[in-house]
DNA sequence: CCCTGATTCGC
DNA sequence: GCGAATCAGG
């Protein structure tokens, strides 16, 4: 079911604000998905966006040439944001069936206060997925990440599952 | 050949 | 309004 998606006030702001970010259309397509690059630069001309001057190469010579040209200022705010990441190292995704845990644990440890939605997550926020991508209800937990990951500590200990367990499953398992 | 955005035009 | 096809530059 994915019929309902078009240009929803959610898209046309991520797209927005991704554009002025100075991604490119391509990239932008990707992240919202359904959509072609054209389908991006055709809407991003439509909203009377595209002023983006670069270094007027394209029909300058034939054109007016600028006499000020202005640089796209964000060198990186934003270092490419998540979306295609939410995928990647996802270990298990927890959708609205979480893996059954001690839901006293689960309580204490996970800030769902504040959630937050692709618009709002930084760099810095965990992007631990909260719910189904492919709904507006779609959420990432975001509270402060680790530095260097991209989850906070909670999600983290869940993402990455490295020696601990598997040793006590090799002894477990009367392994040597 | 890969990419980029810009424009046109049938729907 | 939308976006595939096309154009044109890098």
């Amino acid at each position: 079911m994915e019929a309902g998606l078009s240009w929803t006030d959610e898209r046309v702001a991520l797209l927005r604000r991704l554009w002025e970010d100075g991604q490119s259309a391509s990239k932008i397509a990707a992240q919202l998905g359904g959509v072609t690059r054209n389908a991006v630069i055709g809407k991003v001309h439509r909203l009377g966006l595209g002023g983006r001057v670069k270094g007027a190469e394209v029909d300058a010579a034939s054109a007016v040439k600028p006499a000020e040209v202005e640089k796209p200022v964000a060198a990186a705010p934003i270092p490419e944001l998540v979306v295609a990441e939410t995928h990647r190292p996802a270990p298990e995704f927890p959708t609205a069936a979480v893996p059954a845990r001690p839901a006293a644990t689960e309580a204490a440890a996970i800030p769902v206060s504040q959630r937050v939605t692709i618009m709002d997550l930084r760099e810095s926020m965990c992007r631990w997925p909260l719910g189904d991508p492919t709904t507006p209800e779609f959420r990432f937990c975001g509270a402060r990440s680790i530095t260097g990951l991209p989850y906070c500590t909670h999600h983290a200990e869940i993402a990455y599952q490295p020696a601990a367990e598997r040793k006590r499953d090799r002894r477990a398992a009367g392994f040597r």
